[in-house]
DNA sequence: CGCTAACAATTAGTGCACTAACTATTGGAG
DNA sequence: CTCCAATAGTTAGTGCACTAATTGTTAGCG
């Protein structure tokens, strides 16, 4: 009984919504997001759009289906997103390559130039939000092993 | 010139993807809330509509601005939500109390009795996740750390 | 060769999240 | 008491993120 009790309370405690991982990380996760927008403005980047900037500044031209897999987000949400940065000015997409079927992504001159002015946002950012190199490799290292948890047990649904 | 080679390829190495700790952050975000998703769908909630329950069932009746503040998000996000799932029949929204301003978010009855599934969904998770009740609390401290971060900095712009 | 299964990208539809604009109410200062 | 600034909530509009369905292309198998 009061062992039981005593389960029964640990639950209800681990109810309490300060204390939901999952809260605090979606907290932190738009509280950072939020903390990059007016850096990211300056350059006319959404931070999506800043992550696929990324992506193409370490190799383009590339396709929609890599840039996917490298952002870890399905094609339907990147394809509207390339839509926008090439309206931008930013990005171009031919079908091309002897393959009809998939999608060319690369950089025009404005896309390329962009980088001069986002080589100093991760600096920037890292001082805004008062951390040092090492406390960022540290929480990093943390996130990693939190995606690496979800990729063995949500991925595939572990009993049925 | 050494030495701003070195701080230029510091830079270059800042931009690479897979270093960048926001990127870490929202895929961890996305992939754990992506791992509740099959939990939750048994209760008929979506993430942001358990953490709404999790708040109405630590105190109810209570406003849409109390809820807004303590999950952190916009009036404007929340209103919209609390009418999904006034229509799932989870919660009820009347103007009341003296105050024709405030809305009153209470609970029904079948609202209040999902709180005997939810107790399990925190275990559940942590098990799903393989982790410890130790990592969960290291972890959920680590994302305070960071949100405490976020509002120094980019709540007031800086410098202007 | 022709058919079909797999694949790449897009579109449609739902739900979040945010800013800005708007409505309605309240409460306090003159 | 009256006006007016502050407050509470909603609505409009944009952009992400996901699933499911669709279109078009490719490649491989009989």
């Amino acid at each position: 009984m009061t062992v039981r009790a005593g389960a029964a309370r640990q639950q209800d405690d681990d109810l309490l919504l300060e204390q939901q991982l999952c809260f605090a990380l979606t907290v932190a996760s738009r509280s950072v997001v939020g903390a990059y927008k007016p850096v990211l403005e300056k350059l006319g980047l959404t931070h999506p759009q800043y992550l696929v900037m990324l992506c193409l500044w370490e190799s383009a031209p590339r396709t929609l289906r890599s840039i996917s897999e490298a952002l870890a987000q399905a094609p339907a949400t990147i394809s509207p997103l390339l839509r926008r940065l090439e309206e931008a000015g930013f990005v171009t997409r031919q079908r091309a390559d002897g393959n009809e079927r998939t999608l060319a992504v690369g950089l025009t001159p404005a896309g390329a130039a962009l980088r001069q002015q986002a080589v100093a946002v991760p600096g920037t950012m890292m001082e805004r939000l008062g951390l040092t190199r090492e406390q960022v490799g540290a929480l990093h290292k943390s996130m990693m092993g939190l995606i690496a948890a979800t990729a063995g047990s949500s991925g595939q649904p572990v009993g049925e």
